[in-house]
DNA sequence: GATTTGATTTTTGTATACAAAATACATTTG
DNA sequence: CAAATGTATTTTGTATACAAAAATCAAATC
């Protein structure tokens, strides 16, 4: 071999249409620009994306499958919504997954992940002391993120993003009450000691016990705003910064 | 209203192709028909189901998104073909979820499910007398099924019959060995104990238990398969039964 | 003889066309 | 006027057509 050729070819590999458009409406649906029970009308959104069918659908076809968008078969699809005990049973489920999550992180973390989510933790601590809502919410999603990558299991990385990505949908707006932020707050200074502690079993309890929290205030806040839709008051809760937890 | 109009229109409502399509793939999968690794032509596989490409291209994007399929950009698609740490991460998640549907299922398991859980037991242990494989499989994975049905959390049977799928493509034939087959009905037989006693630790920890024991025979058996592979002896284990334990 | 180069074929990606179902709407009928 | 029926329109489902990329294979070059 004389010259190693660039056969790379990793150049830049424009992913495809069908990609671009499922990312595209995921952040569509996620963003509450395709709103819960919104119907996707193809035509409509063929134009506004400026792609043909073909594409559009086979991107629908994956948010299917991935349990975003719910196909009614000769009439289109519809974005999911949640009831609240559809709710009830992911938040069940999300609680041990992120509870597993902290299990083997606390096993696996390195020097350096810990020190970055500490780092970040700090961060968000100070968002908190401004009570700046929009960055605590990064921050923490961050740090959430960051956990789920120190426990170096794709499958699970990947399982937890896919049933958490129809919580995202419902875009609630949690911790605006400073009691139940304290808490939230105080959990993540639990959370962080346990991680550094290495104690698996505290780090899972934590984050469960994180996790119920925020259920509750999301059933909470879901009860209110099916109650202000009867009673005919728009001016609530929906579309607006995301969970914070 | 006169008449109570019979607009219930669930009137066999014949699947659409793709979701059709969807199934058969998923089937041809879990059977080996395309092994790991396989390429999935579009053009003979329309051959082959008789359809055009545009439902088999939906489908293909379903199995993508389930994660049974890679999608390769302009290079079409291929069977999951999971490494070994693969095979390790996927297991891993997969204990803790069987764990869950027992925790949750010890809960909420009603008297005619516990009975009709029993009643299969029983029947898989007439099968293990007999070393009738097969059937011990099937009832294997029936008694599974059960009591992830009462755990009564449907976000937690998606899940776990999503992760589930991708090992069920890789079809190691276990037990086929009596010490560890004995070591599976022992811990069916705790199983049946701690679900009766409504032990939700109890059940979780001999599930998990029951799993671990599962990986291990599978990734034995996958680094003998891949030695055969290169030694070049084929007439090894692939293409067999299915997971048992 | 191995490697590169270029034309041919195959395969994938996207757009469009056509068919079938569902919806909307006007008309008829009681 | 309300309900029902039939027609037009829209929307979804499937097939096909065309374009672009990748794979194949043969000839040319070193």
């Amino acid at each position: 071999m004389t010259t190693d050729t660039f056969s790379v070819q990793q150049s830049i590999p424009r992913p495809v249409l069908h990609e671009q458009v499922a990312q595209r409406l995921r952040q569509m649906l996620v963003e509450g620009l395709i709103p819960p029970g919104g119907k996707l009308n193809e035509r409509t959104l063929c134009e506004e994306l400026s792609i043909s069918r073909t594409p559009l659908r086979e991107a629908i076809k994956m948010l299917a499958a991935e349990g975003l968008v719910e196909l009614l078969p000769n009439r289109g699809s519809v974005a999911v919504q949640l009831s609240e005990d559809d709710v009830r049973h992911t938040f069940e489920v999300m609680a041990w997954l992120e509870g597993l999550s902290g299990e083997f992180a606390a096993q696996r973390v390195t020097e350096a992940e810990l020190n970055e989510i500490k780092a970040l933790h700090y961060e968000m601590l100070a968002a908190y002391t401004r009570r700046d809502l929009s960055v605590y919410y990064q921050i923490n999603a961050a740090i959430h993120r960051r956990v789920n990558a120190a426990a170096k299991n794709p499958v699970l990385t990947a399982t937890y993003n896919q049933v958490n990505a129809r919580l995202q949908a419902l875009r609630f707006r949690s911790n605006q009450d400073g009691d139940k932020w304290q808490r939230a707050v105080d959990e993540h200074i639990a959370m962080v000691q346990a991680l550094e502690a290495r104690d698996g079993a505290a780090l899972r309890q934590v984050l469960m016990q994180h996790l119920d929290n925020k259920r509750s205030v999301v059933i909470e806040q879901l009860r209110s705003a099916s109650i202000a839709a009867i009673t005919g008051n728009h001016a609530s809760p929906s579309l607006t910064e995301g969970h914070a937890p």
